[in-house]
DNA sequence: TGTCATTGCTTGACACAGCAACTATATCGC
DNA sequence: GCGATATAGTTGCTGTGTCAAGCAATGACA
């Protein structure tokens, strides 16, 4: 299956020297600096206070916002940027949880797919409060309105552009949670 | 910066509902979206061309930019934002590969060194020009000067803020590459 | 309808991270 | 100097991810 990952469609043949100096690093160091620390301080709280991983939180709420609270695994999988053996067994914890409920898909022998349980929302339900209240609290409070707009336009340009050039989809692991 | 009344560094036990919306989150969604997308990117760019990780590529280059080309086991794990045990498992495979040297430390009989080798100097450059290449044309090229100007100053306070509470240093995996 | 490539998911082997336990050394208080 | 404690690094175990291979079902087509 699309063997994702196209292998290295740039061998970046003769790419020119790159005029790339310190000065102009600042905002790449600034960005993965932070996304470092948030990242790992985020993921600390929500495990710290209610037992679940970034990732399992991320799968769940891409559950509870699919149509039916369910998903084929391999859409999940493209959701929350995992591959599909990673989903499988993502997957796998979340059901040894109660979380998380596996079936046939009706349409399609070969598929299953997964569904969150009323334990899974309410799991989530909690949690959500936790990891929203860290965003705010670490990013949202401490970026001017201006600010999160010209990051939001600039960033979103770069990823687009990857996009553009890898198939690979994402997600993103926050957002409201609906009712 | 616009402290737009930044509530202190309190910790903020009270928070209790997060008046966190979908709008509010777009900033927020970039940043993960295209964090997750452009590492993944780059890794794949420098593994294919270099068979370097991006791990090993940033171990190289801290001890390229160390006083003597060597750093203690710890110092370096620090630079990583890798665990101890992690930095002992990272070295011996840039051991392995001739890329690193390993000795004892002079001052202090517990610790030990790493020193980057000629072949290691070499394998960095080579992959040097490959990433920064890659972040140059990823991102630098995509976000203005004044984007860039504004991304640093935000996401520097978001990270300091983070750091007055945690301990853990970080490190980035880029840099031009002196001499 | 029978064949065969493709697709969807799972499984096995492995890579690499962290934590906790361990060993060896250093350092402090006396 | 000597014991108690702290520190540096490594190792064992475990968690979690990937890739490659495998299996079952699908679908295209003669």
């Amino acid at each position: 299956m699309t063997s994702q990952a196209a292998p290295a469609a740039t061998p970046t043949p003769a790419t020119r020297r790159s005029p790339v100096n310190e000065a102009e690093l600042g905002a790449w160091r600034a960005f993965l600096q932070t996304h470092a620390r948030l990242l790992r301080r985020l993921d600390e709280d929500l495990q710290a206070a209610h037992g679940l991983s970034l990732a399992e939180y991320d799968a769940l709420l891409q559950l509870v916002n699919a149509p039916e609270r369910r998903l084929r695994m391999s859409a999940l999988a493209d959701r929350v940027l995992l591959s599909r053996s990673g989903i499988t067994r993502l997957v796998d914890r979340l059901v040894a949880d109660g979380m998380v409920e596996r079936f046939a898909c009706p349409t399609d022998a070969r598929g299953s797919m997964a569904a969150i349980t009323a334990l899974g929302v309410s799991r989530l339900r909690a949690a959500s409060r936790t990891h929203l209240d860290g965003v705010r609290r670490y990013f949202l409070d401490v970026v001017s309105s201006e600010e999160q707009a010209t990051i939001q336009d600039s960033l979103e340009r770069v990823s687009d552009r990857l996009a553009g050039q890898l198939p690979g989809e994402d997600s993103v692991c926050t957002a409201a949670l609906e009712g």
